[in-house]
Order: structure tokens, then sequence, then C-alpha cells
DNA sequence: CAGTTACGCTACGACTCGTAGCGAAAGCTC
DNA sequence: GAGCTTTCGCTACGAGTCGTAGCGTAACTG
């Protein structure tokens, strides 16, 4: 598994102020901060079997079935040590399934093409897990009436890839791909478009039509969408170095 | 609201086939199909307040806090006549919210730009309801893992916007806008690819970035669709009624 | 050492689920 | 009308989950 580290995210860090920001039966924030120093530490162990535990209980049981309780006994600790740290199911699979868009990443592969088809693959494969499938849309269904839950969403999962589409357009213009932006607010607005093509072409063709977002559909996908971002037809193949590639 | 009738899909007619399925206490199909003429009829007015409540309690509770046995109570039935039409709260929630797609339609607005987003504002507008917001991704989410169900939206849901898709498409190419398709294999996997990048970026829009897909948006993104699809740049102003339209 | 916090465990009330059983209502056929 | 069939409303129930409280113990700090 060859993986090119490029953009250097600040990874889960951004979740951890959310794991320790409950000392104990406190559900507001801010309170331990930096405070608390003294007594038993949290087992980081912990945290790890858990997240863990939750991923492999979303495979085996889904999203409905799955209950905390499970998940305590799957990961060997008791299930208020799980309520002492989340507040509940939704904040859990959250942070455990971000975990799994860690590995996302945006290498330069030379073109703004091989960079869309590479991040698209990706970002399938990430989808095409059963932990993901059955609780990404779960979570975001949660989320329309909890507001929390969405900005918890934001931070950990779709801020990132929005991420990644910014570099690489910004990549793009660079190289000359994409004509520069004048105004940053219209800029902002593209990015955000650009986004949400992508993003939901690719969860409804994983999730609503049920199908694979394999290299083909990649491959098509990308030449629409490059066509509709330069006006011009993307000339010849897209991806120079064959057929297969991780 | 002035509205255009022009495809005439079957609507909600082939709900009904599954709703009547159901001889009392028994899961199976085709039990009753056109057998039991003879009993008490069930109350088509139960099947109309049972919906109608459903869809209330979606907006009231969200998903997750709905209970049946408060749909029966707002519905005016007991909880075991809801058990005897549907398995459970998936397959509720999937009839009343495909109830809301039955206002889709796709008048001839005269070009294919102008029908792009006339249909796209209609989905947005019916994915802006908070019963649908809440609702959609919940069942998505458990179709992951019940096949039965994903079935059920697909007929229900999906292939009914699909449709369009291919309507408006066809058009598209009788007006010379678009290209006739030579492979109707490759013309299916062109269809399911558009459909794919309609429907999840205002989806994506709507849900995971929880802004709304207004004016604007759709005029945007139908600029960028309409160069991917034909390469050609849109010519002019897309709208060629006006700013403002419901 | 004392002080503080996290942990595992048990138990609990509140709630939802889905079903069973009953008597009554509403339709059909003869 | 009688007789049959199916649905309806109602009550009650076991099973399961939720989220928390209480307790004794473990771990770490000064």
């Amino acid at each position: 598994m060859h993986r090119l580290p490029v953009i250097s995210l600040t990874a889960s860090q951004n979740r951890r102020i959310w794991l320790l920001n409950r000392p104990d039966m406190v559900t507001d924030m801010q309170c331990r901060s930096q405070a608390a120093r003294t007594g038993r530490p949290r087992s980081a162990a912990a945290d790890a079997a858990i997240l863990e535990a939750t991923r492999t209980a979303l495979v085996e049981l889904g999203w409905s079935k799955l209950t905390l309780g499970y998940v305590a006994t799957l990961a060997g600790v008791a299930k208020t040590t799980l309520y002492r740290r989340w507040a509940g199911k939704n904040e859990l699979v959250v942070d455990a399934v971000a975990e799994l868009f860690d590995e996302l990443e945006l290498p330069d592969r030379g073109s703004l093409a091989a960079d869309i088809e590479g991040v698209v693959l990706q970002f399938a494969a990430i989808l095409d897990r059963p932990e993901a499938k059955t609780a990404l849309m779960a979570v975001v269904a949660e989320s329309t009436r909890d507001e929390p839950l969405r900005e918890r969403i934001r931070t950990s999962i779709v801020d990132r890839q929005k991420r990644l589409v910014m570099e690489g357009r910004a990549r793009a213009q660079v190289r000359g791909e994409l004509p520069p932006e004048a105004d940053p607010a219209s800029a902002d607005r593209t990015a955000a478009l650009i986004f949400d093509v992508v993003a939901g072409a690719v969860v409804h063709r994983t999730l609503v039509s049920a199908e694979p977002a394999d290299e083909e559909w990649v491959r098509s996908f990308t030449r629409i969408l490059l066509l509709g971002l330069t006006g011009a037809t993307a000339s010849g193949p897209v991806s120079t170095d064959g057929p297969s590639d991780a």
C-alpha cells in the first residue's frame, strides 16, 4: 500500500478536543480543557478499542440495530465508560467513521483529470465499506435535527474532503488547467459547488443507486466534470499510467 | 401554483400493491392479490390518515424519535392497525415520503437548460421539506442492509426521478441539443450517470452542506452540467423567462 | 500519605417494540 | 334476514434498549 502524503492535515486531532471535553458526567465543554491534570487519566487504549468496536458492530449489525451496550461488550469496557465520553450513538459513530477518512490524500498526479480520478476513487473506496455505508447516511439524517451533530460532522468529515477539492483546484490553476478566480467570494461558491457535485455524485451512486463507483464510472464522471469546468474536451485518455491502479 | 402535467406516471399505484398485500398478520406477498373479496374492507381513509400523520410526526419528532405508537394516535387509529399494513417504521416512512414526489413533473420548457433548471428546483423544493430531510437519508441508510427496502425505495421514489432524467434527455436529443446515442446500453449508463450527478448534487447540497439549492445555485449547477454534457458553452442566460419562478 | 478522577459492575425506571387475544363493526354471499 | 369473513379498536404483555445512579476499586498527582 503505497501512500504519498502530500497535504498534511491535522488529522484526527480536532476530534480529540471533543473527546476529552467531558470530565465524567459533564456534558458541557471547556470545563476541563487544561484543568484536571490530576486524578486517573482516561485510557487512550479504551478510546481506540471503542471506536474499533463501533466499526465492527456497524458491520455486524448496521446502524439501527447497533446498541451501545454491545459496543461496550465488544470493546471490553463498561457501558458507563462509553457514556462518560460520548453523548450518544450519533456522536460515537461520527467519530468512528471519521477515522476512515484519515487516509484521504491528494498526491499530485500531474493533471487535473488524474487528480480528480484519484481522489474520487479513494472516496468511493471508503464509502464502499459496509460500516461507512450504513452509518454515514444515518448520521447525516440525524444531523438535520441536531445542529451540534451537524457541526461535528462538518469539522470531522466534510471539511477535510472540501479542502482536498480546493487544493486540487488551486493546483490546476497553477498548472493553467483552470482559469484563476478573480473574486474570492465567487471562488468559494464555485469550490462549494464542485464539492457538492463530486461528493454528491459518488455518494448517490454508491448508496442510492447501490452500484459500485468503479474505474469505468469514475472515468465517465471525470470526463463530464472536466468538460463542465473547462469547457474544453479532455484530450485523449485521462489516465496516462495504464488502466489499473489502487 | 400552475402545474403542467406532461409525463403521466402511474403515480402511487405501484405503492398500493404493497400496501394491500398484507391480509392481516400475514407478511407474505401475493396471498391476497385478488383473493379475499369478502370480509370487511380496509379503510382507505385510514391509509391516508396514517401517511399524513407519519409526515406530521416526522416534522415534529424527526426520524429517530418517531414511534409508531405516536403515529397511530395522531392518525386516530390503533397501533395494531398500523402493523397490519406495514412491516415497520422503514416501510411506512418510505411510503409517506414517496407521496411527496408525486408532484414531480417535467413540463417542456423549451430548452434543455430550462428543463434541467426546472426539475432541479422542484426536486430541491421537495428535499427542503423537513419531513423529507430527516427521513430520506435515514431510509436510504437502512436500505444498505435491507434489500427489500431498497427495492421499495427504488420503485417508489428513485425510478420516477430517473424517468424524468431520461425523458428530458430524449427531448433534448429531439431538439438537437444532445447527440443521439448509438448503443442503447451506453445510453443507459449515461442516463444513470447523469441521474447520479444531478440527484446527488442536490441532495448533498441540501442535506450535507445544509445550504439551500436556490435559483442562483441551480443556475450555476446547470451551467456546469450543460457544459459537461454538450461541451459547448451554454449561450447566454439559461432562463429565458425572467429571474423568478415557482 | 490524602486528594482527585476514571473504571467496572449492578441495578433501576422509563420507554419502545411487536404481538396476542378479545369483542365489535363492516362488508360479502346465500 | 342468517352466516361467514376480515378489519378495527382496545388492553395487556414479554422482551429489549436507554441513560443514569450508586458503589467500591484502580490509577495518577502532590
